[in-house]
DNA sequence: ACTTGACCTAGAGGACACTCTAGATTCTAG
DNA sequence: CTAGAATCTAGAGTGTCCTCTAGGTCAAGT
């Protein structure tokens, strides 16, 4: 068990480490967003071990593939729970990774569009014309 | 000119075509995100024409690509100003391609995880064992 | 010892992008 | 002609996701 050896990390640390403010953090804990209760020090503070900060990792990768806080919240439950309940958590991640997939699909249309409209810029500035080819809302093709 | 045939629409058309609803057009006419002003009937409606929806379609996939309004805002201000400052259109064109980009490979990367996290969920099921594996804060490569 | 900075709670506040309400008018189909 | 659907305005309200404040306690360096 190389995997928990007693290392421990203050919530500023951690928020570095995992590029959170400590008031998201604080936050991911009342919202019961994080698996494992956070261990305090003597005097009350936070004490991170490595196993909260790599979840908190896993929760800024889902939360930037655009998973609401309540579905994220769904997946902590599910964990906190223990065995017994995978089906439940795969069924969610699949359903992320469906979204995440459709969302590529939409960035890269929206990438083409906006390479289309760089091109077209570009092509005016080389050419110095004023043509009227350059009202920015005829995507259409039809040109004069 | 085949391209202003006289053909106008009302709201109701326009959020159907451009898949925004009617408060979202009102919306973005009262923010400035349009570029010209949307011309009325007698009575005070709403009367798009076919370059009105264009530049619409324009701005949902710039929406959907992050892009926030005030800097769709910015662009129809440049476009509504007409000829002379293409290169800033440029610029923010390019920009919000770069970020587009990151975008994509943000979400691969998150995808990358969730598809790990999938296979791991989908090996527990076949092999319907419980040996400690199946703690999904595990993400370093250290097992048991 | 003292100062500076990190940390604590509970709750208010803010940014963003709409979304909805109310009350009135107007268009359209039967 | 009339009922119902669509539209109008100005402004208030909503959901999401944090971010900040106030008023403290605690820890570390000099």
């Amino acid at each position: 068990m190389a995997d928990d050896d007693g290392r421990t990390f203050t919530i500023g640390e951690v928020a570095g480490a995992v590029g959170m403010s400590v008031h998201a953090l604080r936050f991911y804990e009342r919202e019961q967003l994080l698996v494992g209760p956070i261990e305090r020090t003597a005097s009350g503070r936070r004490r991170y071990r490595p196993v909260d900060v790599d979840w908190l990792r896993v929760c800024t990768r889902l939360r930037e593939s655009g998973m609401p806080l309540t579905e994220l919240k769904r997946f902590a439950t599910l964990v906190r729970e223990g065995p017994g309940n995978e089906i439940e958590r795969l069924s969610l991640l699949d359903a992320q990774r469906e979204r995440v997939d459709q969302q590529i699909r939409a960035l890269e249309q929206a990438r083409e569009i906006i390479t289309w409209k760089v091109d077209v810029y570009e092509q005016h500035l080389r050419n110095d014309e004023a043509i009227g080819l350059w009202d920015p809302t005829l995507t259409t093709g039809a040109q004069p």
